[in-house]
DNA sequence: TTCATTTCTTAATCTAGTTCAATGCACAGG
DNA sequence: CCTGTGCATTGAACTAGATTAAGAAATGAA
């Protein structure tokens, strides 16, 4: 039940036993059935969501009425609002499960629990935050700099498990383009 | 000298006298003259900065070889590339100045020193990183789902005082548009 | 199985924004 | 003081991608 989680945050820092025992103990197995929203725009988000299995997806609606995603979250990230998290403070976004998932969760009060106790864990949480920042950036330079075949095939690169599991609707969503326009590049490409 | 930038951790963590006393031990001064690169892809970004006076900018050049800005840094912002600050890798970015600067500088050696002594900075640092977060995935929506006269509009709201310092060039390539095409959007909201 | 809902595809039309090229301007350096 | 260099502006031609609308396919619920 814990190895995957384990394996993860082993990557950056080890744990002996007895620190992992206390991690064990305050994480919150939760089961949710797909289209279920974890968190919407105006509530606080009280938590942070590791994925054990399952894909969800975070996004906002902007003025016009629109949803642009932000993130899909898949086996092994971990999903949430930070900033409403930390802060508590309203949120802007919101998290939805996109298949029946499998995720545990940290509340603030258990999240602070456990660095009080094991303060080696602010590392891997630092850490998260720090490749959660690199990984936007690159999308704001792709979503600049890039035209959308190479958008297209950068995230087919990078996720490549993505595609078979989530609507193609989403995806041009998380592109920043129409449905009707990533259906003719997929055309296009397939017949390269 | 030390008051403006007090000023600015002090927003979220109050310190002790002492505290402030360590922490400006630590912090290294610099001048910077205009057009001086603090950092270039493939060198290992060995600073975070504070900046005092000036204005520099943080750019990525792609693979098609076009420069994308990502972040202005003005007074009372923080510079650097976190990620290779951090794990001491090399970087994609480079850093220049756009004035001639004064910052402050932590190494990677300072900042360790800093949080060793006064753990309390973990808590500053964290809330930098998660602004940023914060920051950057604004953006991002905004890049995806606003029109450029929007985007235009955002920018000159929010950072009211850049356009009088930077060349329109760099806020084009901020905002993700041709230069050509942000003078037409000038001339038409001129005359509205 | 059937009906309803969601998703995907195709094609025609339209437009926001790019690219290219020429001109004018400002000011920094010798 | 001139002169190069970098920047802004303008206009004409072009294009990537949006929008609209309609039909086909897939999915799911009863």
């Amino acid at each position: 039940m814990f190895e995957q989680i384990d394996k993860n945050i082993n990557r950056s820092t080890t744990f002996l036993q007895e620190e992992l025992a206390i991690f064990h103990e305050l994480l919150e197995y939760k089961k949710v059935k797909k289209k279920t929203h974890l968190l919407r725009a105006g509530e606080i988000c009280n938590f942070e969501a590791y994925v054990i299995k399952g894909c969800l997806r975070t996004y906002y609606i902007d003025e016009n009425g629109s949803e642009v995603i932000l993130q899909f979250g898949i086996e092994d990230w971990w999903v949430s609002d930070l900033a409403s998290f930390y802060d508590q403070k309203s949120s802007q976004l919101f998290i939805e499960a996109l298949e029946d998932c499998e995720i545990f969760i940290f509340t603030p009060q258990s999240k602070e629990e456990l660095l009080f106790k094991v303060p080696k864990f602010e590392r891997v949480f630092r850490l998260m935050i720090q490749r959660n920042l690199s990984a936007t950036q690159n999308r704001l330079v792709r979503s600049i700099a890039q035209d959308a075949e190479q958008k297209y095939l950068t995230f087919i690169e990078k996720y490549p498990t993505i595609p078979q599991r989530v609507p193609q609707l989403y995806i041009a969503s998380y592109l920043g383009i129409s449905p009707e326009f990533l259906s003719k590049l997929r055309k296009k490409l397939a017949k390269q």
